[in-house]
DNA sequence: TACGCAATACGTAATTTTACGTATTTTTTA
DNA sequence: TAAAAAATACGTAAAATTACGTATTGCGTA
């Protein structure tokens, strides 16, 4: 019988994957947390074959869970739970100390057999992972690249500064100002600044925590 | 027996959270959906007392369904999950037209009586959510209302359409359109319209979520 | 070192926005 | 139903943005 925990903030997710992982038989979840502090405070109650890890949990996330149970369960095999939705994970992914990855929108059938393969063959990557990881590279080539002196303006234009005001900020032509301005709207495929925001905070360009006082 | 639909965009969580809905007995899950578009597609296909609604959903979210929902099935009560981890304000979540919120990271077992409360009674609030709400009150206190008019000629404006347009849009002079745009300024203190596009992404009064393609 | 790219700068003109004041009509609410 | 709030409308004028074209300078890299 193969020993499961459970890493996910969400304590509806986890109790439902519970439900589904004890129903296939063979395996049993033997523990839950909901952060990876929570986690490793736990984890000397419990004999642990695989867990199961989410990468978002508020505290002590996954990026920052995987060093300390590769460092103090060596034994344990990761499978990471992600969502893909956050674009960061993609880039991130790759290069964690992971025995497996597998996608929350991935067919559930799919992931006993994901942890059986894991167990025995010490890996386990999901087949739609790697075609999804191809596109999204593709949309990280097709996205935007800001320059640092255009996101200088565009910050200062969410504070509201004129075109004149930035050119005195910056010691530059107001008219230099405007011409950056142009290109932004160009670029983004915008027919007003207003179109340009939208665009940075949409594509988070500029967090939109950073406005927030 | 309730017949419930599920929408959300995790396969994983969607099949783990119907067997455990299906295992409270008095409810079973009928339709399921990973995203709005898919949901609305299926819906004539099998009658639905309740629909369990994820906000953040790829291609269609939670926030566009919500209408679309409420107009062609005004009979169906949602109740929005959602995980709060994403920090969309809570005035964002108060202002939609649902019966019910529970949170992803409530306990599992309190959800089978939000379902039934929010079926007998038509609302349910997780006991979480309301304390959240109230201390947020006093900041709402501060907070400024905008009307049904004004954040609708905010996501016109957000779409880029000129004040001219906005007035063909909505059948009213353009005129009309700059003294609203005038008053928002005023009343947000804003020197431009930019500082108030700023100022509803920061304050949830428009949900960046509803922006995202 | 030469190439490409980003940043800089300016001209000109059409268009839009911003800035109020004032006033009538709806709509909502007490 | 009366009072209050919201939506509507227009006048006028200054200020700013938008829309390109063109051109020079600096800077990193092939």
């Amino acid at each position: 019988m193969l020993r499961i925990a459970i890493a996910d903030d969400h304590q509806l997710f986890r109790k439902s994957l519970k439900l589904l992982i004890d129903s296939f038989g063979e395996m049993q979840v033997v523990l839950e947390a909901a952060n990876g502090k929570e986690l490793l405070e736990n984890l000397n109650t419990a004999e642990v074959d695989i867990l199961l890890l989410d990468l978002q949990m508020p505290t002590m996330n996954g990026f920052q869970t995987i060093p300390a149970i590769n460092k103090a369960y060596p034994e344990i095999k990761i499978l990471v739970l992600t969502s893909l939705s956050e674009k960061e994970t993609i880039k991130a992914i790759l290069g964690l100390e992971v025995q497996g990855y597998f996608t929350k929108d991935a067919d559930p059938n799919e992931l006993k057999e994901a942890i059986l393969k894991l167990h025995q063959h010490g890996f386990y990557l999901e087949k739609k992972l790697a075609s999804i990881i191809e596109t999204q590279i593709e949309n990280q080539a097709n996205a935007l690249v800001f320059s640092d002196r255009e996101k200088e303006i565009i910050r200062l234009i969410l504070k509201e500064y004129s075109g004149k005001e930035i050119g005195s900020e910056l010691n530059i032509s107001p008219r230099t100002v405007e011409k950056h301005k142009y290109n932004l709207m160009a670029k983004t495929s915008s027919k007003n600044f207003i179109g340009v925001v939208v665009y940075v905070f949409t594509q988070g360009v500029i967090p939109i925590e950073e406005l927030k006082i």
